[in-house]
DNA sequence: AAGATTTTGTTAATTATTTAACAGTGTTAA
DNA sequence: TTAACACTGTTAAATAATTAACAAAATCTT
């Protein structure tokens, strides 16, 4: 298995996301159309992913749900788990703080920063939240990877600077402003007004 | 100007972001290559993107900044402007409609909807919280035309079909669970748990 | 047991998007 | 006034992603 495009890799997740409540239900076999069902894509893609990955199904009785769910967990997750970072504990950062603190998976949010007197040393869904001039510091302690920005957005720059100085591997910038990286550090960037002015254009010219 | 690709949709609104702003600066002309620099991505791509709505810049002097912000406004934005609802005002909707509610362009949030007592009737971010149940009526009263849903994913389903069936033209899905919905309403889903592990993905094998 | 049916796995074709290449043209400098 | 330069606009090539096509094989039907 060389390289898995991207879209693929973000479908993957998908798929493990519908197969794990398939199987809570007690089904043990699914088939390639019943997936691309639950999410609305094409059955030759589900079956085109599940092929770049590897894994083959039983003719006429589809795929392992429980084993699918493995590979896939053997693919896209660290073994280990990887340790996440939220800065700036906003309106948004608390509620990705808060939502991904309820679920137990192989990404775990460990830390918070931010800049606010009233915050530092409190928690946030029962995660610390530091000053952000203690980044570097707690990264390496607490072996962080990845780091979720949700500061305004005109820190964006500085704090993504920061963050590579620290060793992050991985960024997700949910601020609108576009930062720059190294090559070795991945970088996903997601831009909700970008987002919702596309929704508009299209409304705009579908009638 | 025929059809414009999806991407080039969304980079023209991030190209008018940045415009704005160097505007506000009192630039009045930009290159294509400064332009690039600023998003990080190509010089060619941006003046392909320019190219394909038909702007055409001066040589040696680059874009008129004014003028192309205009433009790209008349090809983006609706003229009377559009208005938009959240549904669900949990953590994330609630931070979604206080941070659109700051900012004054031809997108208004005008209304959002829960099923929890507590919150309707109140406000949030001065945004009426109606129940559910008024959706319907609600959405043509204020004729509202993109829903950005923020319910539980379980939710997510019927709430998508009670939105088109209330008219709705364009959504805007932040659960994780895929809807369906017919083709003249536009839809977007952004799930931010496969994003977050597409990042991780690559943490793990990049290194 | 023969034939129809269903479903996978895979290669090939198509479509979408990005990148490269380069002609054309004001502007500056010699 | 001519040559070098620094841009744009556009076509062509390359890359990425999706979709179509179909052979192969397990199961079902009669
Ligand atoms: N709220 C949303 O729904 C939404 C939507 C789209 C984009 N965004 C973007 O997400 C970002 C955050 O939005 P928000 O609504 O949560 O804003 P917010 O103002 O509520 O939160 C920002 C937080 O960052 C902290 N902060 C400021 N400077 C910092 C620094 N140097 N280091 C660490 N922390 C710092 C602030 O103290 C605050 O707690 C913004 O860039 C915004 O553009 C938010
Ligand atoms: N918070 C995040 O950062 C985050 C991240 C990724 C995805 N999401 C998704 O966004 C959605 C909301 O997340 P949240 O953290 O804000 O959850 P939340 O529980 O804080 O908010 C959900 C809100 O929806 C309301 N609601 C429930 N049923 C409803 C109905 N039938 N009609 C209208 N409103 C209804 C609830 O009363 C509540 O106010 C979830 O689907 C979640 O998976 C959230």
């Amino acid at each position: 298995m060389k390289h898995l495009p991207h879209k693929t890799i973000a479908r993957l997740s998908q798929y493990r996301r519908a197969l794990l409540l398939c199987h809570a239900k007690g089904k043990t076999h699914i088939f390639s159309h019943e997936i691309a069902k639950i999410l609305h894509i094409t059955a030759v893609q589900v079956r085109r992913d599940i092929m770049l990955i590897g894994y083959t199904g039983t003719l006429r009785k589809g795929y392992n749900i429980k084993d699918l769910i493995d590979l896939i967990g053997r693919i896209i997750d660290s073994e280990e788990g990887i340790n996440v970072s939220v800065i700036g504990v906003g309106n948004l950062g608390r509620a990705i703080v808060n939502y991904f603190s309820g679920r137990r998976t192989k990404l775990s949010i460990v830390a918070c920063f931010d800049v606010d007197s009233n915050k530092i040393g409190k928690k946030t869904s029962g995660i610390e939240i530091f000053h952000i001039d203690d980044l570097q510091r707690i990264i390496e302690e607490k072996n962080i990877k990845i780091g979720i920005m949700t500061v305004p957005s005109e820190q964006a720059i500085d704090i993504a600077e920061l963050l590579v100085k620290a060793g992050i591997k991985g960024i997700l910038n949910y601020t609108p402003k576009p930062v720059n990286v190294p090559k070795d550090v991945f970088l996903e960037e997601y831009d909700m007004i970008t987002s919702l002015e596309k929704v508009a254009f299209f409304v705009k010219t579908h009638d």
